[in-house]
DNA sequence: CAGTGGTCTAGACCACACT
DNA sequence: GTGTGGTCTAGACCACTGC
């Protein structure tokens, strides 16, 4: 795996730590670099979004560590959610499909009442084109102004009253070939769609939340009167290794609703 | 500790857990009791904020049980927030004081430059006085209508323009003694108040958000005009044990700020 | 230097899920 | 039963801090 000694004999912790690096001696533990590899392969795609990863022993044996310290490289792969643990089972590589909440993302509940009984959200695809990303949008996005990206608009509604407004921007070549069809047809979290058809994987997201009054557009699709108070959140979504791959932005409606955020 | 053999040559893990619990098998692991043990000495004020708790060899020996089920104790309780380790000093009871941020519960960033460029919130504070809890303030809290609730109003402002008006209410018991002098003569957050003065120390919080319009009153506080939008930012904060400690109702100007948030 | 947390190993046994 | 993750121990050594 990196520096460890190899022979059975040798001694078992030591000069591990490499990080050739100029003036860092940056000393990187043996559970990290083993994190790091993992990593990789499921980057590569070694094993696919609701797959088994091999057991502990077996990751120990190929990276010839003990299982000690792969399985402390699994458990923060597990708080970062990239990774789920079962019991009896396995470890499996996460996935926005069949996790049982509709949208792991979205903050968004009811101020009475459970999510099951809100029901599934309804989906009003309003518009789907490919343009050329403005500055703003490609600085976020990590492209060239310019650049090829694709607009998706949408309305989501619960029990016939509209609630959320949203504008997605993705990077046109990563997602080559989705197109309205494609998003019609389906059923599930969008992000869900990524991963099986795009094979990108949305690791974590950071949202930016400002109150703003609707503008008449707004208003006619939420249903609201302009001026109406609506919560506007940015959220800027990566894949591994950082890479952002989508933006959105969305407005929320908050008569029934709230956004919910848990502070630790 | 618990269930634990104490004969240092009798079988290291073994028939642990316990809950004698009726119908429930419960299983217990031993480092989740210790956790428990911690947590109540932590409640009890055995060790205070700021202070080192006992090293890990230490706690194993008075637990008696291994230094690794310590240590896997007292990473929960890090990454809970409830301690801080720093190798090669110690771990210590996590503290609103001495936290470089200025709020560590404030989510609300400039759009623009960093926080220290925002300098120090300047902070007014409105009102400050005892009344009886209204049905749903008490039911927030975990007390009974009409039971003693100190209501603190007050605008919090970076380089003279307001930016936040709250409404806080503290129950009337653990706060006994809490005067406007108090708070006014206090720099540094209020948390930090709470924990040298009170012994209340907030752990955790939920927010509930929504965009809003201004209303007259606090239009006039925040110098926006009546209708602006704004965000409610509605915050119950726990102490140890689940226990709901403060209710607090923010509204925040977002024109030139964000409330930021990570998903994972 | 001694003391603290951090890493690593090796091996035993437990709880859980499938077959 | 077999295989998987989960717990626990014991002991060695490393890295950081402060005396």
């Amino acid at each position: 795996m990196a520096t460890q000694p190899s022979s059975s004999e040798a001694p078992p912790a030591g000069e591990s730590g490499f990080a050739v690096e100029a003036g860092a001696p940056a000393f990187s533990p043996l559970y990290q670099q083993i994190k790091v590899l993992i990593l990789r392969s499921l980057q590569a795609g070694e094993w696919k979004p609701g797959d088994m990863i091999p057991s502990e022993l077996e990751l120990a044996a190929r990276y010839r560590v003990s299982q000690g310290t792969v399985r402390k490289a699994i458990d923060e792969l597990a708080t970062d959610n990239l990774v789920v643990r079962r019991q009896g089972k396995g470890t499996f590589v996460a996935t926005h499909a069949e996790q049982h909440i509709q949208f792991r993302f979205l903050r968004l509940l009811p101020d009475q009442g459970s999510l099951e009984e809100q029901g599934l959200a309804e989906r009003r695809i309003i518009d789907c084109r490919r343009l050329r990303a403005s500055a703003e949008v490609a600085r976020q996005l990590g492209l060239r102004t310019g650049d090829g990206v694709l607009l998706v608009r949408r309305v989501l509604a619960f029990g016939g009253t509209p609630a959320i407004l949203e504008e997605i921007w993705l990077p046109g070549g990563p997602f080559k070939g989705l197109t309205l069809d494609t998003l019609a047809s389906d059923k599930g979290p969008m992000y869900a769609l990524f991963e099986s058809q795009f094979g990108v994987r949305m690791v974590r997201a950071v949202e930016k939340i400002k109150a703003v009054s609707a503008d008449d557009e707004a208003a006619g699709l939420l249903a609201v009167t302009p001026g109406h108070p609506l919560l506007s959140v940015e959220r800027l979504a990566y894949t591994y290794n950082d890479t952002p791959m989508e933006l959105r932005r969305g407005l929320y409606r908050t008569d029934t609703r709230h956004y919910r955020n848990e502070l630790s």
